[in-house]
DNA sequence: ATGAAAGCGCTAACAT
DNA sequence: ATGTTAGCGCTTTCAT
């Protein structure tokens, strides 16, 4: 009655009176075993409560059947949000209440990992979620020793070395960064298409043309959309080829720059961010200082999470396809036998244009969009 | 170049020239090995980029140093629930650009989820997602078979046999359920307490008598809460004793019952829903039938959700911590060295009770809640 | 302080 | 059709 631990194939083997070999063949291959020897091994299995050890034959086989997902603390970073992101909470009611803020969640991750998720169920993988709470590189590597394959959101994954590494030993997937020097696939969006798509709009559509960029260079898709928004206004004569553009420098949590940009600067025709995160802040800040959107400002976002779509004025965006990203993610693991890769791979996925209230379209609850492959 | 199919800690040992034992016991009491030899061993591991096998380790600790969390489809219907639910696409404006439906998610076992994954990252356990896309019992055997302790969202889990074989291998928690015949941890929120909160209110602040309940009593939550209904108003003299009062059938997705209920008979004072997306749907259906919330009649939810707070009018419910639900699950099978449960066990947690807009309470921006311990 | 060796539970040849 | 057996990579006494 005490301590069970641990049914084995040797239980099951004396208890039906057969080899552990006949076993584990009736488990695998109950078509080539006798009827009788079959019924009996698997009447054993269930009076026993036999579960099999998911080590011995990740040992024995070489493969563990399982999938990882690692995110590098942004579930982290938004745990502690509500708590220690100050500015946040000036304009909240009642946030001791609610440990989830509504404009945050559910995260870019978050969807993605949704497909993630999805896909690797149907494919009858287990799935391994791991996040770098602790000593991140210690952290990654346990739980690329539990998996056949690993998907990957590297923040600021400088240590490429240890990613060489993984990419020899089992496939591996990175998204939202282009890692062509590593044997490994990457999974983007379509972000200059989408960068392109939000100018054309604001100018066509809204004659809107003196343009400010809110957002830090921090990651590569941020970094791109920049780079976009500033060849496109070159490209379509919106900026001299010599201007810079005007960029903002802001954090979601540290508006600072943007906030001192909008006091002492002349408004912009329309502010277009980086995320929709950002965006969403800006709207807020905005609003605290009396500017209507997109009254007096236009303001676009990027990303497509459901936050944007809830807030007030909805907001206008690029969307990615999200569940399709994990979903990819799970199958290039799975593909050639979920060999490591051999060289890097880019995959880039289209996005669409979400028009809604924020840059001045679709005041009266529609909504369209367009798409681009 | 190819293939590098796993460094072992045999090519470790060879390359710093000392024996696996050595190895194993630099990784784990790195003090206890001379400093010179720390040097060489830890240099290897660098350099081959050694990644343990959690496999054979865990076969030769007999730990496997994960915790699982199984979900009984759930996240299947949520995500089928998009395309299927004909009933609820009636509203809605641009289904196709968004897979998420702002009205439910994030669900209530995503909350819970949220709190179990950060909890078991901040004990160093890594995490094992399961849910019953397959088989359900082989599928909750295989990851079973993967983890020291494994918390349960039990749907119709009748084959309690299972259970039972699984709560003697390792601690098991069930959410949401009260388990008394099996040695598991079940965890729950205190709904008794929650219905009286809201009953009390409802007819103390507002004047209200004339209640009916809203939800179909397939799951042990919705099953004392609506006990209590009953009970409670009994009690305070609502209702006579042998009344059986006012319930209507009715899940999210087929709100007949709710409809022709609300056609044919004369309107409640308060429709109390036995869940959030129960209210949700109610809400919706109301306003399709031009009936005014809570102008014609008061609607209060059960759970929490972050979409009752974006609802409009906002959801008045009583709020689960279910963050708080998924770190105790975590703490309790980490508990006691990781060993099975002797006997049954209930953790009954607080609840809030959140006043907003839809009992009649803060039409103008404010939100209370009071607690019950 | 380090090495040798015995498993951990399972799979997959290979034998019978 | 079923049994024997040799690993899989690691931890852990027990020697040295």
């Amino acid at each position: 009655m005490a301590a069970d631990k641990g049914v084995t194939v040797y239980d099951v083997a004396k208890d039906a009176d057969v080899s552990i070999a006949t076993v584990s063949f009736t488990i695998h291959h109950p078509e080539k075993v006798r009827e009788k020897t079959r019924q009996r091994v698997e009447r054993s299995i269930k009076t026993l409560g036999y579960v099999p050890s998911a080590s011995a034959r990740g040992l024995a086989k070489g493969k563990t059947g399982a999938l990882g997902l690692y995110s590098f603390d942004f579930i982290i970073e938004r745990a502690e949000g509500s708590e220690s992101t100050a500015a946040q909470q000036d304009e909240v009611q009642d946030r001791e209440d609610c440990e989830l803020d509504e404009r945050a969640y559910p995260l870019y991750v978050d969807e993605i990992q949704r497909g993630f998720e999805l896909e690797s169920w149907h494919q009858g993988k287990t799935l391994l979620l791991g996040s770098s709470t602790m000593s991140g590189e210690e952290s990654v590597t346990s739980i690329a020793g539990r998996v056949d394959g690993l998907a990957l959101f590297p923040r600021d994954f400088n240590d490429s070395m240890m990613l060489r590494r993984l990419s020899k030993r089992m496939p591996i997937v990175v998204y939202s960064r282009g890692l062509q020097s590593q044997p490994v696939a990457s999974i983007m969006s379509d972000n200059a298409s989408g960068m392109r798509l939000i100018i054309d709009h604001l100018v066509n559509a809204h004659g809107l043309r003196r343009l400010a960029f809110v957002g830090r260079l921090d990651s590569d898709d941020l970094t791109t959309r920049f780079h976009e928004y500033l060849a496109y206004q070159q490209k379509i004569g919106l900026i001299g080829a010599e201007e810079q553009g005007r960029l903002i420098e802001a954090t979601p949590n540290e508006m600072d720059a943007f906030v001192s940009s909008v006091t002492t600067e002349a408004l912009p025709d329309a502010f277009v961010c980086g995320t929709d995160q950002l965006a969403l802040s800006v709207l807020s800040k905005l609003r605290g200082l009396g500017i209507r959107v997109p009254d007096d400002v236009a303001v676009t976002g990027f990303d497509g999470i459901l936050a944007g779509r809830l807030a007030s004025p909805q907001l206008t965006t690029v969307r990615q396809s999200m569940e399709e990203m994990g979903r990819l993610g799970v199958k290039l693991l799975l593909r050639n036998d979920g060999r490591p890769l051999q060289s890097p791979e880019l995959h880039i996925l289209p996005v669409k244009l979400m028009l809604r209230q924020s840059c001045g379209c679709g005041l009266n609850g529609g909504e369209r969009s367009s798409t681009v492959a």
